[in-house]
DNA sequence: TCGTTTTTTGATTGACCAGTCAATCAGTCC
DNA sequence: GGACTGATTGACTGGTCAATCAAAAAACGA
């Protein structure tokens, strides 16, 4: 949040930084702390170890991408109108770019070993399908739950050929794609 | 490949096994050798350095499974029947499981650093989609090619799904929504 | 059998890093 | 102005690990 004192949520940007620059969780809590401006020892009074850090980082970035679907939402009219906020919001120039998504794939691989990052992606996946779930409902019925788990991985999945190829995926054309496919999906249960 | 010195392939599993089950790719060379049965000093001697035998892991599981899906394909019938042999391959038993899946997600990891690992993952893509394209052409024409992009992606968001929580996907599942979104797609473009 | 090459290892090193600690410093409250 | 608190730091440590090396063991050919 943007309630953070000051110099937790300087650290923690630069852990998101740095994480997602480097593409790796191999970072020292030196390297934050420096882009940061602070010193290294700071960062184990704010957070305690190095676990925490990242899980603090893994929280903002989920907080950030949530406000901003929300807002999305709120901006739309009608149930298709929302659907279409919430995965333009996903690709977003916010949210859709390497180092951002570099970052969310680590968060990937700490959920492996860490049941509080496995949580909070569970969060994330939950909520995704619950907004999707609820704007699909009123459009084709009792089918909306599978409808959003489908749209939900492929999101998730479009996200994962932009790690390895920036290149061949703009944000425009992701929604496209996403767009293309909830159409078929729509139509198919009309 | 079968055709690896056997120490070496001995060792490749072991780097798999023990990256899938940590679920990161922090795991020491001396862990790897462990559970091969020789000393470390031995990978050493082998691959030069911790990078190339992880490389190596990678080749062979993304060998392992062009195979199988080749196989798959060659026992199908009709371009329909081949589609879903792909899919079916992708979420078999051999694949769909959390070690392996946790080991893919260290690639995707990896390929933010290494040029290498990078281009071994856009072959993989490249060859899924050029399945699937080649497949589909018969049934959908010039389509064809985003209709593969759109099942690629969501094939591997399922596998997103499943590393952050097994418990609610089964192959069966997972295998089940790609031919749902597969027919909604087919239906709109017929 | 013996000399040579290949495989394999244990021991070692040098770098790096998470986490600790004792010590300053800047306020704040009485 | 003195006692107390939280913020902040630099220096240190204990441990870990990739990579090297010299030598043992095994395999092999003559």
């Amino acid at each position: 949040m943007s309630s953070l004192p000051a110099r937790k949520q300087q650290l923690v940007e630069a852990a998101i930084h740095e994480i997602g620059t480097t593409g790796t969780l191999n970072v020292t809590v030196g390297q934050i702390a420096k882009r940061a401006g602070v010193s290294a020892a700071l960062a184990f009074h704010y957070f305690g170890d190095k676990d925490r850090l990242f899980l603090s980082a893994m929280r903002y970035v989920l907080t950030i991408y949530g406000a901003e679907v929300r807002g999305a939402i709120a901006a739309a009219d009608g149930p298709k109108g929302r659907i279409e906020a919430v995965i333009r919001a996903s690709f977003s120039s916010t949210n859709f770019r390497q180092e951002v998504i570099a970052a969310w794939l680590n968060f990937y691989v700490m959920a492996q070993q860490s049941d509080e990052a496995r949580r909070l992606l569970s969060v994330y996946h939950r909520r995704l399908h619950s907004n999707l779930t609820h704007e699909l409902r009123p459009l084709v019925g009792p089918t909306a739950p599978e409808i959003a788990l489908r749209i939900g991985a492929l999101i998730d999945g479009i996200y994962l050929r932009f790690a390895v190829n920036p290149a061949d995926t703009t944000g425009k054309s992701a929604t496209a794609q996403v767009l293309a496919t909830l159409d078929h999906e729509l139509r198919a249960n009309a």
